[in-house]
DNA sequence: TTTTTATGATAGTATTACTATTATATTTGC
DNA sequence: GCAAATATAATAGTAATACTATCATAAAAA
């Protein structure tokens, strides 16, 4: 029905939220809790009340607060992933192309009219506070397993093939840019709460111009 | 008592627990247990079981797991910065220290026979397998008043004028080094659970070389 | 030796993280 | 248009968790 769709793993949901109605409003009030009142204090109470629904439809989409986080930030890497793919066609360096990934990566996203039961701009301030939660357990290597993870590791070898393009020689393509990735999320974060350890101020300018340079710098052959 | 003391801040605590033999056994046990079956099912119950103590006694020490934890990762924090000044006192160039620092952040710890109730080494892991957890929190304002966050920010300062002694123009130094004490942790990880998210084989080496070249290629003048 | 302090033992409460059951409404197949 | 299947709502119930409180006793300090 959508004019785009992200794939998520299957392994990621009891029940495909993106096939009903109520799916789709448990994505989309899920997000807004989750980055309202954070992770923690969720509960599936809460979002069955928030969508004047029950706990029990809740779980039927979901096996428990873990998986759909899981889901929600897979998502999110899947859309990222569409996005830079669009906006790569109009680039032709791959510096260019990895200059274009690190502004998606930071900056303010706007609401993609063809998927409207997701705001993808509560989205990404959801995976800035809490994307690591997803694999920090000791779960994470059945779950890696079941593809909890596939949408992370995407993103990082598409950035690291541009890499390669610029430098062949590069060696750590894959630890360079889930460490960019990783920074572009926890760089915002810190900006907003911890800025001793930062130096940006507010705004993304400073986060994207630290994050190309280190990123240029590592990989430029010289 | 002990040749050497790790100041952690009094708002990280009930009661200390460095002045007790029971305190001490509480970090000992807790280092353990949270790294053997994880943050999240670490229970205060189990702790005291673990102990042939009470729930009630770990409560009087801290206020809660989420407490412990930030405690043992400052201690971890105060820990690593004393070990980086003695090494230090060794070393001439801030080159020469930074790249000692970077080993130091990844390469698996002695135990300190000055400090006996404590295993560095587990202690290590479970801040590999955790650190985020404190800070990716609803309550991080809250916290960071309390000065949860001060092992962490110090560490950044520490490192981040060793690299202004190098390039006293360089425009990133906190971002830079949150960045590397942060990659330092999850590189360690996914090299481990995430193998696609790094370039590491098994051991510290590759680690330490993608980190101390990312590093210098960033802040260096050119 | 008295008093304070630390610990252990136990009990209790509200919330969480589920699982199960049944009733009802809606959709689909024929 | 009707029967069958499916989706959801409503409700109940359980085990574990995250505490708080009380009291007895042991050890240390005054």
């Amino acid at each position: 029905m959508n004019a785009l769709n992200i794939s998520v793993s299957a392994k990621l949901y009891n029940k495909n939220p993106e096939e009903t109605e109520l799916g789709k409003r448990i994505l989309s009030k899920s997000i807004e809790l989750m980055e309202e009142i954070g992770y923690e204090h969720v509960t599936f109470k809460k979002i069955g009340l928030a969508l004047e629904s029950t706990e029990a439809s809740v779980y039927r989409y979901f096996q428990n607060k873990h998986q759909l986080l899981a889901y929600l930030i897979n998502w999110y890497w899947g859309w990222l992933e569409v996005k830079m793919a669009q906006e790569f066609m109009m680039l032709n360096s791959a510096e260019d192309k990895l200059k274009r990934a690190i502004q998606l990566l930071v900056m303010p996203m706007d609401e993609d009219e063809r998927i409207p039961h997701i705001d993808e701009g509560t989205l990404q301030r959801l995976v800035v506070a809490e994307y690591p939660k997803i694999y920090l357990t000791k779960e994470v290597d059945a779950e890696n397993e079941e593809g909890y993870f596939l949408g992370y590791k995407r993103l990082c070898d598409t950035l690291g093939n541009l890499a390669l393009q610029i430098n062949p020689a590069y060696k750590y393509p894959h630890s360079l840019f889930s460490t960019v990735i990783s920074a572009a999320q926890s760089q915002q974060f810190f900006t907003e709460h911890l800025p001793r350890l930062s130096d940006a101020t507010k705004g993304s300018g400073t986060i994207v111009q630290f994050l190309t340079e280190m990123t240029l710098n590592s990989i430029q052959k010289r």
